[in-house]
DNA sequence: CATGAATGAGTTTTCATTCAT
DNA sequence: AATGAATGAAAACTCATTCAT
């Protein structure tokens, strides 16, 4: 029994956790019906994880390990989830390629993990830390490319948006259950490189 | 005197109701603590609003209705948050003053009613049926401007995605609280001009 | 019901409370058969007691105080709960004086609240922080008193056993149940003298 | 080598029980962390020992014997754990000699066994039964020397507060770890001695 | 002799909601 | 119209103990 039996039932948590969160949310997935959901204990499913947090850490964890190992990769260790500061410069005719390389392993990612990415994107407040490197990270391209606005505030707040628009609308993408890898490849870049004009224009502006 | 003790108590809960769910959102907000930042006891919370639910609902959906009313003006009663189906057409060269309408009113709208639109942007989850609506809305405006793509999935897909980006990226904006009324009705319309190239541009793509 | 009724119900949490703390130490007592022994729900409880730590420095809380301040007082504020060093000198000839008041005014706290005298001197983990102090002061009485012992780490060791024992040996008087007042002071004011004896017979040795 | 085995494993167990206990008390040493300090699962564990209650027992029980079998040997078999009633008589005149004895025997006991003496006297809950007895014994040695007292309650109390005061003092100075034996045993010797001069004393007042 | 998976009852605590007054 | 006491079900988590292997 020992060693086989306790992997499927890791595993069975785990698949349960995932249905719960992607359902629910992290609020309203409770520790009992997730062990339900296993066919498990409660008391046991902390055998298994010792806490809540650990569980939704352990579920979401090697997906934002990924994502930081290619940001890392491409931005010549310049920017990382670890770090407060980036102090990487990006070139202006190197942004598409980036961009649309960014999306491309989003996809990958997606692709290889699904609900992980989902769960990710929906529960951003599950890994707060995530979230706003995220944001940073997306704003740092975007404020890369704007140089004039009416005000700075103005500035601060379009491209924030931007950045936050690009996270959602990803995540919008990954949840239309009808594409296949290559098709989500294709929306992704188109959706990606809209923003890349866009941001483009904006600067332009005025 | 009984009527208007009665309204302003009930204002109080409001009131107090917004703070709580800006600040911790639906789960974390209990019904205690609105009923104590209304200096109001629990108990007498439920004279005035049967349930958590009721009492949200209650919190936006004037806005919600203000919402809707711009919407049916200018779509000539076609689009509302009534019908499932929209059979209003719009001509392409009529999209970049509706959808600029559409932003200078959602300001307008935030400006007179901030919290109320930002617990309705926030927490789509407290009414999924506003959720889904508005992102049929500014889909219906968006698909209506793209004509072709690699397969209608991916049409689909990009598509709403657009759509959840404009809807986070202009919660983004109103949660700036360091612009005035003009500014943000500034940087929401950049934010808006700059899809209206993007889905331009994406609708020319192939 | 309003005022009248909630202070009972408080009164009987806290009655229970006591006979679980006295019969069964901290750890064993659960907030659950507390409530039943007040004849009220757990949940209720928590309107009265935010959680369990509370509810037993509510209990023991006063008593602490008072003796506080009775040290306080009679030692021109030199030591007390809250400071960490004492910076006072006692006199030799005052030392018999000050026990005996302390006796003294230990049993009067007794006698006013038995139950909560108990608990503290019992469960002393309750408030570990009460604990160390009372050894602390009672070893600072003590260790003026003796100059010569074999080695300091003797000197040390005796010293911290006789206030050990002191507040033990107290405690079992306390525990008696067979004392009125008058002779429970008695009793600790030979117990007391035994120890004054005591020390000043350990400090002449050798 | 079964039984060899058996016997190491049995005896890594007991060393962890003891560790635990010292450490966080009964109530917060678990069976599991005994077990995994032990280098063996808390399922064969109870191969060894019953139950918790058990295994605590067992790690006592040989010290509380050691202890009633000097008892019962310096009292002619007039003192013992298994009778509820002494027998036995002591001269004034042997009271010293004993008391030292008991205490060299005590101290002689500790460096045997260190950590049982400390359990036996810290956790005294652990088996009220000797805890009982061992205050009775002290008592009873006490009670031998007090003639006089105000009243009886008063002479009973009075007793049984040292008894349970040297108890006290006695596991402060076997918790100083800063004394070998040799130092250990003239604290001891000091600390009883206080107490045979105090009993004296207190024998002769009024 | 040993494992480690599993249980089940326990713990403290929170909260929407109801109800007697 | 209001109070605030009370409920009951739920939450996360712990732990002594059992049992199939």
């Amino acid at each position: 029994m020992a060693q086989v039996l306790k992997d499927e039932v890791r595993e069975r948590i785990i698949v349960s956790a995932k249905q719960e969160l992607l359902k629910n949310g992290y609020k309203d997935s409770s520790m009992r019906s997730i062990a339900k959901g296993a066919g498990v204990t409660a008391g046991n499913l902390y055998r298994y994880f010792t806490s809540k947090d650990e569980l939704i850490k352990t579920i979401v964890g090697d997906t934002l390990l990924r994502i930081n190992e290619f940001v890392k990769k491409n931005t010549d260790d310049g920017v990382s989830l670890e770090k407060d500061d980036f102090s990487w410069q990006i070139q202006k005719s190197d942004l598409t390629t980036i961009i649309n390389d960014l999306g491309d392993e989003l996809v990958k990612i997606y692709y290889e993990r699904p609900e992980e990415m989902l769960i990710l994107l929906m529960h951003s407040r599950i890994s707060a830390a995530m979230d706003a490197w995220l944001t940073r990270l997306i704003y740092y391209f975007i404020s890369q490319m704007i140089d004039s606005y009416e005000t700075t505030a103005i500035k601060t707040a379009v491209t924030k948006s931007y950045a936050a628009s690009i996270i959602g609308g990803i995540r919008e993408i990954f949840v239309s259950d009808k594409l296949d890898q290559a098709e989500m490849t294709t929306a992704v870049r188109i959706y990606l490189s809209g923003f890349i004009m866009m941001i483009d224009a904006s600067a332009k502006r005025k």
